[in-house]
DNA sequence: AGTTAATGCACCATCGATTGTGCAAGCGCA
DNA sequence: TGCGCTTGCACAATCGATGGTGCATTAACT
């Protein structure tokens, strides 16, 4: 009965209902009380009154005041991807665990869209921003520069303000080789045989391609320079570089290096409808990990980017007092075909 | 140089630099000026200003003053996984198409951080709440209903509340059907070699369980009753199932019904570290779809709901004038092995 | 000229919580 | 009794935007 279809209730309704004033009750409600030397039965008094009426602070009334509103965001380009879902899943348990509210968005790779996206954020007066894979990093660091708002790149690094990346470099060249060791000694892989597929102009994908190149160039002794088809962030995209290809050579490469999970599913559209014989000798290599597609027919070796120790990594940089800009380094992990790993959601309890 | 390390412009300021009254400055800014027969060539000015001096509106202040925010929840059980992140990427679409701002957070099915997560949602006054996959919708109702906020169930039904769910049982029906029909008449499937692994006590899973007995009866003329192995939503849970069951039998199943793509990964870390002949004479379906795990090295037939279709109707009903709580069914699509589909990331535009 | 109506905008209370300040009552002590 | 200190709390301004109300001006019209 009580409240049912009231309004809910207010500092005001419980300072009338315990003959407190209202800033008395704030500073019982919000913990400060002892700090105002309010005695101990004053705010015994007040918290039972709260629990009855199902008093719960307006945040936003609270944020008003005191200028940040306890949300922590997460920008991301997109959800749904193993990688970034993965990524938010882990950053939600941090933020839950700081007793704050974690906000997660994604701004689809569109430097706009990133802009608009920190501005909005800003204006709910979130207290920090944690900026994933953003395509303008700098543009959305000047946004949140300008609201004297905290924030942190992941994944993609920004001149402006600090960045926890992958090492790409190192992850590509751990790739590039697990790809060509994966063919024996009877029927070497030839420079000619191993090709890069997706990517765009973005730091990640350039550090990848190079050490590609370069790792191709070590082990193989030579690195023809059309191995490497930019194809951006797009499944189809992806999926027509694979036919032209296939229109061009008659087939795919033996090998191929494949720059994100989803430019791996442009391979996918490309095998559906064809026979899977087609693909029983190919070997992949891809810069991303997805259990799923460790187990596809043919061997797919993989890079886990150490996502967990970056969300760690980005909350223990964007706590401390500000310095210059600097990059840091997180090592990913090769992961060998057929592996099924632990992930995010290994932690979360559930029912036997 | 302008507001360099000034504090955000409010239309106080604006209200200073263009000679007239705030509640001037804040007609202008939100759009009701004409309503309010403020003069044209006033506008003009006020909003010249704003744009000088960046001004952009505190919604925090304004979400106090109307006691709505413009935010729009969606409350998943977990991020990282490919129907619910599909799922948000969807959501985000629809609530941006509507000028107002998507927040996703996850409550990990626990039905206490259901109640509490809706709870810190509602005292940001978000104005509506897609309440995704909950434990206990009736529960997070109860909240949501104090605080008078609308809401809608989807993935798993509420009594108390409208919902919009997969057909689970004709999906499951669907699947049953399709994994029978793998074998072929040389060899068809026996009864006892058909079993479903994971799922839990909610409704999606009791629908489905329900289905695959049916059929089960109906194509195979029998149905021994151990053919269901509940293992939660938990891969590992479910790896020790399968463990339990090849340990008893000796082997697999020739044919899995598998409850989710959770549970399939499950599966997965059951075959790492087995030869992958092992299960070149399985034949699985999945009442989830994921590209990758269409295209495993045995037929993976899988059911992909239609959540675009869902998230939809929950749009439109969350608008309509409330009514007697009902449950509405999305009729899922049955997916033939090694298939790519598109989804909701293809509607995003990529450099080429 | 005088009345009425439309125009253009200012005033002010309000949303709910926070926080600096001030003051009365109670107490110890000389 | 009187001074000063502590205890316990109330007061009131404030955060930034909104929207109902009402008051001048000017225009329209008899």
């Amino acid at each position: 009965m009580d409240q049912q279809f009231k309004k809910k209730a207010t500092i005001y309704d419980l300072s009338v209902l315990s003959g407190s004033s209202p800033s008395t009750v704030s500073a019982v409600l919000n913990g400060t009380w002892r700090k105002r030397r309010i005695k101990e039965s004053t705010a015994e008094t007040i918290l039972s009154l709260a629990e009855r009426h199902q008093y719960t602070t307006n945040l936003q009334a609270r944020g008003l005041r005191r200028s940040r509103s306890g949300l922590v965001g997460l920008m991301l380009p997109i959800h749904d991807n193993r990688y970034f879902s993965a990524m938010a899943q882990t950053f939600e348990g941090h933020v839950r665990g700081r007793g704050q509210c974690p906000v997660v968005v994604s701004a689809s790779r569109d430097p706009e869209e990133e802009r608009r996206t920190a501005e909005t954020l800003i204006s709910y007066s979130i207290d920090k921003l944690f900026i994933v894979g953003a395509t303008d990093p700098d543009g959305v660091h000047e946004v949140c520069e300008a609201a004297g708002l905290r924030h942190i790149n992941i994944d993609l690094p920004g001149a402006k303000a600090h960045s926890v990346i992958s090492d790409n470099y190192e992850g590509a060249r751990m790739l590039t080789e697990a790809i060509i060791r994966q063919f024996g000694n009877d029927d070497p892989l030839r420079p000619d045989e191993l090709f890069l597929f997706g990517g765009r102009n973005d730091h990640a994908s350039r550090e990848r391609i190079a050490a590609f190149h370069a790792t191709k160039r070590a082990l193989l002794g030579a690195d023809p320079d059309d191995g490497v088809q930019s194809s951006g962030y797009s499944p189809d995209i992806t999926l027509r570089a694979f036919e032209a290809f296939s229109q061009r050579h008659g087939k795919l490469p033996r090998a191929l290096f494949i720059n994100s999970s989803i430019n791996m599913e442009g391979l996918l559209r490309f095998m559906a409808g064809r026979p899977a014989e087609m693909f029983s000798e190919l070997v992949v290599g891809c810069y991303d990990y997805d259990p799923f597609a460790s187990f596809l027919p043919f061997p797919v070796i993989m890079v886990r980017q150490n996502f967990e120790a970056m969300i760690a990594k980005a909350f223990e940089l964007i706590n401390e007092p500000p310095t210059a800009p600097q990059i840091f380094l997180i090592a990913p992990e090769l992961i060998q075909p057929r592996s099924a790993l632990k992930g995010p959601l290994d932690t979360l309890k559930d029912i036997a």
